[in-house]
RNA sequence: UGGGGCGUCGCCAAGCGGUAAGGCACCAGAUUUUGAUUCUGGCAUUCGUAGGUUCGAUCCCUACCGCCCCAGCCA
């Protein structure tokens, strides 16, 4: 249970900065920017910096980076936070905004002005980028880079008073357009942006860049390892090229390999456009990666912060696999999940030797290996509905299941055995006649050995339930790289079906999750479930190694 | 082909000059009224390739090969 973290290279690096005194604790933060909901990428950030604060005993802040009032709503820092929750973190008192420390950063635009340090520049986006040159040829100075601090103070501030329409004027940092790292050559730090801000209103028209904030916002609350994925690498020189000409505390950034998870799609862009066209119901979709799609699909948090520990932290493009996840939330479920009896491609079974006006209630436990946990009573009679896939006509001889002639034991019940086979006239199997052993009720027969158990329902008993069969989201390992990702939707990712359940199932409440014995487990939907009328999302399989050997 | 990274078992991932952790998957057995679960055992003479340094290299050096990221007034 409690076993040592494995060691990865940012615990050594932390490590390293506590054993030289570099660092007296260890403060981290997760910094989501409003424009979309979180998904299991996000998690495994979450996890990361969360964690690390606990397992040091030190602070992670929630802070929303929102300097782009464009593409930010309240909306998503609420299921953020959410989500955020959910997931089991807490971040302490209130969350955070890079939107507070808007005043702060722009006096500090100011003093790099002064400083000669910034400029304000007064070509278009289209002259910016064809002066920034390419990979492999220098960028050239902008006809303004010269401007005096007084005139650049001037004119920025009139910026920030409104005087300019979006795009006219950019204040940039003066460092070095011959700079081999593209971001060193002269990177933005404020933008006119006439827009409303969620937080902000219409108080600013001027809005700084991820990198005039970011480093900024670290320093103010004293981030130790602000830690961010290897996209922003190149971004570090300058990260710190900030905080050196502002003269201010330098956290250090450390850089990992974002998550890729097969069969899915993690960028927000993406993942808008799925909502946006209706691909999917929603960013809660239980088909969705998003953390509010899992959680509706009946994913416990506990697999998820087992799944992004099990993935582990490095630098390689690591490429894991969606059974991985799955595999943990079956982990978490087999401890958790009650179980019940459920039938989802029905087949009639009539037992010949059983009084037909007889019903008895079956005892059986909600988890065999918790027998703490208590049982419920499973009403049987003479006429059962039996899953379809559980009987064949000419089985093989490892099917261990019904056939004609065969035994079997009903899950829960008596060992019966199949007599008799009745078809209608398109030479389908419609019913099973079979008789039953009364003497097995909890005991098993004398000299002989019937291995096959099969779950069943009562057909005068069972209630019909609708099922939500989920899939993955895309049939093809990696949608990124079809010529069109949306061409690589699985058509068949949801499937609206029915189950004939014990009546028990009922009364199951919105977020309870159950384990249909032999099927899988089953979810009851949060917002389309109603007392009385419970709706299932089938959150994942059972590990089948029958099916594995067809 | 400018700059920055990365290459250790099928998938992740430790290792930081002293002779290859661990997890998942997989295979083989055992237990089992879920072909589930659980349990036991097996699973890299080898660390992208080729040289070099060293008594000794996955760890140091050199060259090569492969993959990822960067030319938003996005983050």
């Amino acid at each position: 249970m409690n076993q040592e973290p494995t060691s990865n290279f940012i615990r050594t690096i932390i490590n390293d900065d506590l054993a030289s005194g570099k660092r007296a604790q260890v403060i981290t933060r997760f910094p989501p920017e409003p424009n979309g909901y979180l998904h299991i990428g996000h998690a495994k950030s979450i996890c990361l910096n969360f964690g690390l604060a606990a397992e040091y005993e030190g602070r992670c802040n929630l802070r929303f980076d929102d300097t782009n009032p464009t593409k930010e709503e309240d909306e998503y820092v609420e299921a953020i936070k959410q989500d955020v929750a959910w997931l089991g973190f807490d971040w302490g008192k209130e969350p955070l905004f890079a939107s507070d420390y808007f005043a702060q950063l722009y006096q500090w635009a100011l003093k790099l002005i002064s400083k000669g340090k910034a400029y304000v520049d007064s070509q278009n986006a289209e002259e910016m980028r064809i002066k920034r040159g390419t990979l492999t040829q220098a960028g050239t100075d902008s006809p303004y880079r010269e401007r005096s601090a007084t005139e650049n103070l001037e004119l920025f501030e009139k910026m920030k008073n409104g005087e300019f329409p979006d795009g006219t004027h950019i204040l940039r940092a003066k460092i070095d357009m011959a700079a081999p790292n593209m971001n060193l050559r002269d990177p933005a730090m404020y933008r006119i942006l006439h827009a409303n801000h969620h937080r902000t209103g219409d108080k600013w028209c001027i809005y700084p860049m991820y990198d005039f904030a970011h480093g900024q916002e670290d320093s103010i609350e004293g981030v130790t390892h602000s830690i961010c994925t290897l996209e922003f690498e190149d971004h570090r020189p300058l990260y710190e090229w900030f905080l050196r000409e502002l003269e201010i505390f330098s956290p250090q950034q450390i850089e990992f390999a974002r998550l890729n998870l097969s069969y899915t799609v993690m960028s927000k862009r993406k993942l808008l456009q799925l909502v946006n066209e209706k691909h999917v119901e929603g960013w809660d979709d239980p088909r969705m990666p998003t953390v509010a799609g899992m959680r509706r699909r009946g994913y416990p948090a506990a697999a998820i912060r087992l799944f992004c520990e099990r993935i582990g932290v490095g630098r390689n493009a690591s490429w894991i696999d969606l059974s991985v996840l799955e595999d943990c939330v079956r982990e978490q479920l087999n401890e958790s999940a009650f179980r019940r009896q459920a039938v989802l491609n029905p087949l009639k079974l009539t037992i010949t030797n059983y009084p037909p006006d007889q019903v008895e209630e079956l005892d059986a436990p909600n988890h065999p290996q918790q027998p703490e946990q208590g049982s419920r009573l499973l009403p049987f009679c003479n006429e059962l509905w039996v899953e379809r896939d559980d009987f064949m006509e000419e089985p093989p001889k490892k099917f261990f299941r019904l056939g004609p002639g065969r035994e079997v034991r009903l899950r829960n019940g008596y060992i019966i055995k199949c007599d008799e086979i009745i078809k209608d006239a398109g030479g389908e199997v419609v019913e099973l006649k079979c008789t039953a052993d009364l003497d097995t009720l909890g005991k098993n027969p004398v000299g002989r050995k019937v291995k096959g158990i099969i779950h069943w329902v009562s057909a005068r008993h069972a209630v019909t339930v609708p099922v939500r069969v989920y899939d993955r989201l895309f049939d093809q390992e990696n949608p990124d790289k079809a010529e069109n990702y949306l061409a690589a939707l699985n058509p068949e990712s949801l499937q609206l079906s029915e189950a004939l359940a014990e009546p028990s199932l009922l009364t199951a409440k919105g977020g309870e999750t159950f384990q249909f014995e032999r099927v899988g487990y089953f979810s009851v939907d949060i917002k389309d479930s109603q007392q009385g009328k419970p709706v299932f999302n089938r959150v994942v399989t059972l590990r089948d190694a029958w099916a594995k050997m067809q």
